[in-house]
DNA sequence: TTATATACTGTAAAAATATACAGTATAAAT
DNA sequence: ATTTATACTGTATATTTTTACAGTATATAA
């Protein structure tokens, strides 16, 4: 997609917001009224320019024919963009732009709590729990977390979604599937990061 | 909320129907040529009855200036709250108000195919499928389905979320459940009404 | 029988709107 | 020094659109 100018950029913006506030597209005159445009041809310049480059499209000779093809601000609507995250062998699940996979459009508190991001599930360790692999589960970034809540725990590089359970110096990690063992971590020896727990889950059938 | 007559029901989902397809409310003509009348007035006075019913809001004096105040099928919009429709022992789940558990925000794009309600699950029968009590399948209202999709049927009084599988006169719901067994339906002598098939899934931990 | 509400047709005019055309100004690129 | 792209002003007009007014038809209630 072409990048925009920052006039365009607040043109569009323009449309959204007056869309947003009042259900229909503005006109060329109401555009330059919010914009301090004086001549109409400022605005249908630009809305023109947007057509070409893809954002809108423009139904010739209706009034207020604007729609929005590509948001700017798609997240400023209702709900927003949550990053999904893949659950990689290595390495923290951060929120930095390369880890993330993708994004969905919802509400953050779609659930009971309210969750950061979703992490995508790899292999089978919680089958019985019924999470399948590339389901998405939504995490909350807490280490607020008591036993038997679903977390998500960092072993040196490797990250896991398991049940949590904490007695003094140990930690186990169990797992919903009786072919995989729980694991058992000596905090003595060995330290474990919480990065958070799961307050709900998704799946595309 | 006041009722609708039969045409200003018609007239509200045509003006829904246009909007969710062009992004911008239709004019008195277009809703004209889109339901047969042959008069703008005809429209005019269908939406001023709307209006002083409080299902839209007219913007005097603004072309295609109809914004919508209470939508008939708002699980038709983008973003927006989709219905929770509990999986009542009878009667169909249809999206009559009373039947509306709760609304949830999120995106009716969320999975790879739109949606246009959830479904509260009761009971067992899928829980090999990963499909637990209280989870709510995101349901694609449609007749269009294949074997093995997961699918709402509607037998009599009774609903049930079952996978699908059709051969000659006989159906088979088929659960995930070596508890349940499969409800095999002869459709010479029975009805079967398919309301629609699971697209997603999503749980609050 | 007479209202009353619903549901339109048909016409017309005023107002809103898109959109073409002719310019101006400025900064960056060639 | 000249072109090119961005970013406008200002005007004009054809078209779209709203919206008022005058009717017709039909079913239901008083």
């Amino acid at each position: 997609m072409k990048e925009l100018t920052k006039q365009q950029t607040k043109v569009l913006a323009c449309v959204e917001v007056y869309l947003n506030k009042t259900g229909f597209p503005p006109t060329r005159a109401e555009i330059c009224k919010e914009l301090g445009f004086k001549s109409p041809n400022a605005a249908e310049m630009h809305l023109r320019a947007l057509e070409k480059k893809g954002y809108i499209s423009i139904q010739s000779g209706s009034s207020r024919g604007i729609s929005i093809v590509k948001s700017q601000q798609s997240f400023e609507q209702t709900g927003e963009q949550m990053p999904v995250i893949g659950l990689v062998a290595a390495g923290s699940p951060t929120l930095a732009e390369e880890n993330i996979e993708k994004r969905i459009s919802c509400d953050p508190n779609m659930f009971s709590d309210s969750f950061d991001y979703f992490l995508k599930v790899k292999g089978l360790s919680m089958i019985e729990a019924g999470i399948h692999e590339d389901d998405l589960v939504a995490i909350k970034k807490t280490t607020d977390v008591k036993n038997g809540d679903l977390v998500v725990v960092r072993l040196e590089d490797e990250v896991t979604l398991k049940y949590f359970k904490k007695t003094n110096h140990s930690l186990e990690l169990i797992p919903a599937n009786k072919d995989f063992s729980t694991i058992e971590v000596d905090l003595r020896e060995q330290e474990a990061f919480v990065e958070g727990k799961s307050v709900g889950l998704i799946r595309t059938h």
